[in-house]
DNA sequence: CGTACGGTTGACTAGCCTCAACAAAAGTGG
DNA sequence: CCACTTTTGTTGAGGCTAGTCAACCGTACG
């Protein structure tokens, strides 16, 4: 529902619908704390070289824009550090967070000529850049490359079909029950503890991820709280106290 | 919301949370209608004997379940003729239809080792079959079908995603305008005329894909009518007659 | 002819959204 | 360091929309 934060307009992007900061060298991909999780596994290591020569690394701050909808998508990333939110707008206002995405997730699953959605940096993030030629290319010439890119695809399709469910079936504490779980999941796979959830993004950018009002929201977090199964360290630091009966509102869907 | 129907259960499968029907050896792609449109189209005509070789024919009835969700996933589908829907059900009887299915399109880009759906056929329909250890290898071996499969994958993730989008933030009108729109587009593609739509489904299927009631829907449909932007030639073969109205209701969502 | 099924319509209800006030935390500038 | 503003999050009151329950209609089919 919320409009567009005058914070983010300020500050203009400095290529045509492209990304803030500054494309830099690549630094290699033997310390990569990503290189186990990302699409860039599926090549060996002998052969990262000429991967290594394609990428650029990239900084952004929080709030930034990486890419905005409707531009030209000439580059696609692999989070490296930090988290950024998939925003569409409708021209009313209306807004959907489409998906957060954390170290290890690639951002260029489409075929789509033009981004069909704005990249935000909720954190100060650092990512992988490759111009979609490159890309391109280096799946032509590495084979076992675009079968990880499939594969990884696929687990996105998966992941994001799962998301229709809550959406359209899901009650609201349900929907929260799960998106803590989800969120849970995928921060001990980056190596957090299981049982706390870290939520850097606003209660906005949560009900706009979930169908619904930031209210309803909190709403559902004091409600979650009463009956025991979480604790607020912080409003963004949460304790996972019954993680078993939230599975169970959850309905058991698995991510 | 609805449970499933009696009379599916009562045509148990013949395979362990397989399809029925029997599969037939392929007639070959030389004739094939949607050799144009779907993933195998990837592959160069003189290579398509492997794939014959590989690929069997399968036909099922109306209201037939070709797939179950939780069942070992052992083939992948092109479908060639009919409609099907993917399904998926919470314990509590509460359904989503994730999707519709239709000529060209490819049931198998999951990385998961069970189906995570069910597949239903809504009404008669042909598929391609293969065993996903055939498919795999072929990959394998057709660098040009791995990428032609990557490539209708993230058309899927689009599609899939924009679907959010309607059940996150759409009102009830917008996401039948929308889902008109969609199915004529597909209908279009397949060769029918543009400006009528026939709807295999029953309003339950749609509802359980728009994540609303079989009244809502059914009052929807009265109210798009009343405001002369549909026409029924018959409850499921509608009319569009303002496309553009229904267009600039449905928020403008592409697909 | 009767039944079953799919679809439509109406009356009522409940749950989420809207609007509003308040509280807490974080930044800003003197 | 403190007053002030801004941002974020929580809570309450009330209204509206979509869901629930129920009746009814038309068609298909035995």
């Amino acid at each position: 529902m919320s409009a567009r934060s005058p914070l983010l307009d300020a500050d203009a992007p400095s290529r045509p619908g492209g990304h803030h900061g500054r494309r830099q060298p690549h630094p290699g991909c033997e310390g990569c704390l990503t290189r186990s999780l990302a699409v860039c596994a599926a090549l060996p290591a002998a052969d990262t070289a000429e991967m290594e020569q394609a990428a650029g690394e990239l900084r952004i701050q929080a709030g930034a824009t990486l890419a905005r909808e409707g531009a030209v998508r000439r580059d696609v990333y692999t989070v490296t550090r930090g988290m950024l939110r998939r925003v569409r707008l409708l021209p009313d206002g209306r807004r959907l967070v489409a998906g957060f995405l954390m170290a290890g997730d690639f951002i260029g699953f489409s075929g789509a000529s033009h981004y069909r959605h704005t990249f935000e940096a909720v954190t100060d993030c650092a990512l992988c850049v490759f111009s979609l030629q490159d890309m391109q290319q280096l799946c032509r010439s590495h084979p076992e490359l675009e079968a990880g890119m499939l594969r990884q695809a696929c687990a996105e399709l998966d992941s994001t079909r799962s998301s229709l469910m809550t959406l359209a079936r899901l009650t609201p504490v349900e929907r929260l029950a799960g998106f803590l779980l989800d969120m849970a999941a995928r921060q001990q796979r980056l190596g957090a503890c299981a049982d706390r959830v870290d939520l850097p993004m606003t209660r906005n950018d949560i009900a706009d991820h979930l169908g619904l009002t930031i209210e309803t929201v909190s709403r559902c977090f004091t409600r979650l709280k009463q009956d025991g199964m979480i604790e607020f360290d912080a409003p963004r630091l949460i304790a996972l106290v019954q993680p078993a009966q939230l599975q169970t509102l959850a309905g058991s869907q698995a991510e």
